[in-house]
DNA sequence: CACTCATTCAACCAAAAGGTTGACGATTCA
DNA sequence: TGAATCGTCAACCTTTTGGTTGAATGAGTG
């Protein structure tokens, strides 16, 4: 199992980011087009496409023009390497639901549940 | 558990260093001094002192002076947030995913997301 | 064609990150 | 006391990050 350390680098500091999560997140429901994912947000369009730009360089998610649109799509596989990372730090153990709904109840972080 | 959004921010901003990551696995092993952290590094002690205040920022580790030494020790317990909020996107697979989606929806309150 | 919609590009800006060096406080020991 | 050791602080520098605005590109639509 190859990880390279700009493979950590990206995607963690991809993660470092509340915006980023959220789209993450939000991606997580289904795929989306950038101005669906910017919608939430108060800030500029253009300020959300560099956000894509940097999750799609940590190749977490991927970019696909529609027409007139482009579809956005989590690329869930590219967050393995950091979630086995973090693994070697003890009893983390496979996704426990209780805690995840805990978590996301707490941090506000959760995605919109309609649509 | 209290885990806001500003202390994922901060832990994966922690993490998205590989010299901070070094550190961490370093004090996976065995609690270690600031000097100890420092001598693998190709880089000023002052530059690890500040690598180390931001881990102790994120929470991740701890500093207790022992006389004229000053020991590191890792907080496991801080990298679950950031480890539980990986593993609900690194492995889940399809299946698990409308669970997920499935359970997000059940909690009806889910708040969009900031920012 | 002209127009509108969706997205990105380019230029700019302020703030933060990651490093340096040199001075400093605290501690230990001869 | 004086000197060496451990670590941090302060000032500085360069690069990156996260945002803005306005113009440009690309694709449907009247």
């Amino acid at each position: 199992m190859d990880c390279s350390d700009a493979d950590l680098d990206t995607a963690f500091a991809a993660l470092a980011d509340p915006t980023r999560r959220a789209i993450v997140s939000r991606l997580l429901l289904n795929d989306a087009t950038v101005g669906d994912l910017a919608q939430p947000f108060d800030m500029s369009l253009a300020a959300v496409s560099k956000h894509l730009a940097i999750l799609t360089r940590a190749g977490l998610i991927s970019q696909n023009r529609e027409g007139r649109v482009k579809w956005c799509r989590l690329n869930i596989d590219s967050l393995r390497p950091a979630a086995i990372w973090m693994e070697a730090f003890g009893s983390f153990d496979a996704a426990d639901l209780d805690a995840l709904e805990a978590l996301l109840e707490d941090t506000g972080n959760a995605p919109s549940p309609d649509r």
